[in-house]
DNA sequence: TCCTATCTGAGAATCATTCCTCTTGACTCC
DNA sequence: GGAGTCAAGAGGAATGATTCTCAGATAGGA
């Protein structure tokens, strides 16, 4: 593929769904509706970010001071075990969760960490056709960009970034 | 891009160097050279697999048995700041660290947790246009490949594969 | 050979995540 | 309404990968 003809959107964080609207997609997969499952994943898909459990966690303290980290790595469970989000490791330290479930890439800045999604058809066709079926079935693929944002390009001149080494 | 056209290559590890040459290359990046090192990296560059910390502690650990496995870590940290190896993270309860410091892009098995190397030099060439060098830099970028090795598909029927979920 | 920065190893600490257990709440059936 | 069932939520402890601290050992240049 040369580029990507134009194909390819950023895009921040739009979803936002009523609780009543949550409450049907629960229900629609087998979930019980409570209070706090609501509000993280609410909080989830409305991140402008990819957050992590700690970050959904001190988000949705707020409004349930009774919340337990506890509840939000249990409800980050099931919301993956329903399909509702993926779980992203570009670092070890921590997991991100992605309320975004439709086939997208990332752009992820390895300076400040942030995740942009990147949504692009041409980079969802990438096949590899030399390696034979028999060998490994590919269900799936996923393409990451890495590199700077623009906050983290002005506030670290060039030469000084080097936060984290990938196989450029 | 429609297909790899014939370019892309699955790779066994082989890297083969003796200590000598080891030694050398620690020497030209300015870092000591000593048994434990040496053998830690010889390990990691030979290793098939994409190995934990634990793993290669493992390993070494047959050869030295006094080494720590923070030994292990702290080395792996220099020979990752000396661009030696890169860390990958595809789940979170650990890393594993990739000798292979070439441009390569991965196979990852989601049953065994198998990383296997591909290199694809269309792949290597994707670009994304629409993303202003002005909002984003692109430093670089790798293409994964999920799905369910020989091993896995032949253990498991297709219906009970489900041990992580990733964007399809 | 000497000196010194760096490396190694041991143990403790840290921190994200998971496990265990108990309580609470929703739902069903009678 | 009351009993029974089951899953969710909360608290606390446990787990396990990784990091920190520090003392002793060692590579490599002078």
């Amino acid at each position: 593929m040369k580029a990507a003809r134009k194909v390819s959107t950023l895009k921040t964080r739009t979803a936002r769904l009523s609780p009543e609207e949550i409450g049907r997609t629960f229900r629609e997969r087998g979930l019980k509706v409570t209070p706090q499952r609501t509000a993280i994943y609410q909080t989830l898909i409305e991140s402008p970010v990819h957050p992590t459990a700690d970050h959904l966690y001190t988000q949705v303290k707020r409004a349930y001071p009774m919340l337990s980290l506890n509840t939000v790595y249990h409800t980050l469970g099931v919301l993956r075990n329903a399909g509702l989000t993926h779980e992203v490791n570009y670092w070890h330290d921590r997991s991100q969760f992605d309320g975004n479930i439709n086939p997208h890439h990332h752009l992820i800045c390895l300076g400040c960490r942030m995740i942009q999604d990147l949504t692009d058809a041409s980079l969802d066709r990438l096949t590899v056709s030399s390696v034979p079926r028999t060998r490994f079935e590919v269900t799936g693929h996923q393409v990451e960009f890495y590199g700077y944002c623009t906050r983290c390009r002005r506030r670290n001149p060039a030469a000084k970034r080097k936060r984290k080494e990938w196989s450029v």
